[in-house]
DNA sequence: TCAATGTGTACCAAAAAGGTATATATTAAA
DNA sequence: TTTAATATATACCTTTTTGGTACACATTGA
């Protein structure tokens, strides 16, 4: 049960963006993340396509985050990359629970259910704002996780 | 950011042999959770062997809770198939965060295991007993996660 | 025009997921 | 003591996912 390391990269991509505040080229961007431009370049693909980061063409070209910082959550970054979170199979595909349960007699599919929806409120708090600016405390962080 | 599905498998087993409450054969637990002997027999091997389940080999063996229903959770069913529930690499590895951070430096860090902890305390709180008493109503169960 | 940039598509290797197969050891009961 | 019913161990297999890389192409500012 983890995202993946390029949703990983992906948030450590916004917080890049987020600090330096203006637009930026992958070879910065890269570099700053420690990852090689080809893998920056795909990462920052999907970004772009899921609307999360704004990609100007050209020479002088490079990203920057569509949102103020403030507003992008990392679970809408960790989504645009990963897809949508469910922690259980059964909570996502139309099928009934572990082939011979109906859903809404289902205790497990109950549980898990309210587990996956405190998950997901808990990645909305996390904005890219929280994670990048100084005033923001270790413990502020921590306050926020209900 | 998903359970596998042998882990689904595992809990639904855990229910079975909780509802029956007495030492169950592993062609009746295949039957009823509708996966082949063999597959079973996979799963229960790792349960018994993490100490989940008891079992009894020769003719009249099969398997039984090792706990009481109500103490045993959902996470250490999980946990005994999948391993330890870290929903980024970061928070299990022996590693700085991503290549260039050191851990108690980064924000992201402290925000994943905050929320890591979250979902840890709550598929604690998911019992066998919850799940397979008639006298626990789903609305219990969604009061349960905070 | 050209150099600096992003885009699209395709490809690849390694690991994980989701099983299956089979020979073997154990044990209760006849 | 035999035998049938059971669990164990090990090995193997296929498909999907993960974590990238490569390269030709399109765009654009100077």
């Amino acid at each position: 049960m983890r995202i993946t390391q390029e949703a990983d990269y992906a948030i450590r991509i916004c917080i890049i963006l987020g600090s330096v505040g203006k637009k930026t080229g992958a070879p910065e961007i890269a570099a700053n993340a420690c990852i090689t431009q080809q893998f920056a370049f795909k990462i920052l693909r999907k970004l772009s396509s899921e609307g999360i980061v704004k990609s100007y063409k050209g020479a002088y070209g490079g990203y920057e985050l569509s949102k103020h910082k403030d507003e992008l959550t990392a679970l809408e970054i960790i989504e645009a990359i990963d897809g949508k979170t469910y922690i259980n199979k059964c909570l996502c595909c139309d099928e009934d629970c572990s082939r011979n349960r109906n859903k809404s007699e289902c205790k497990m599919h109950i549980a898990f259910g309210a587990i996956n929806k405190k998950l997901v409120d808990n990645l909305t708090k996390i904005t890219i704002g929280k994670l990048t600016d100084d005033c923001v405390s270790a413990s502020d962080i921590v306050g926020l996780i209900k």
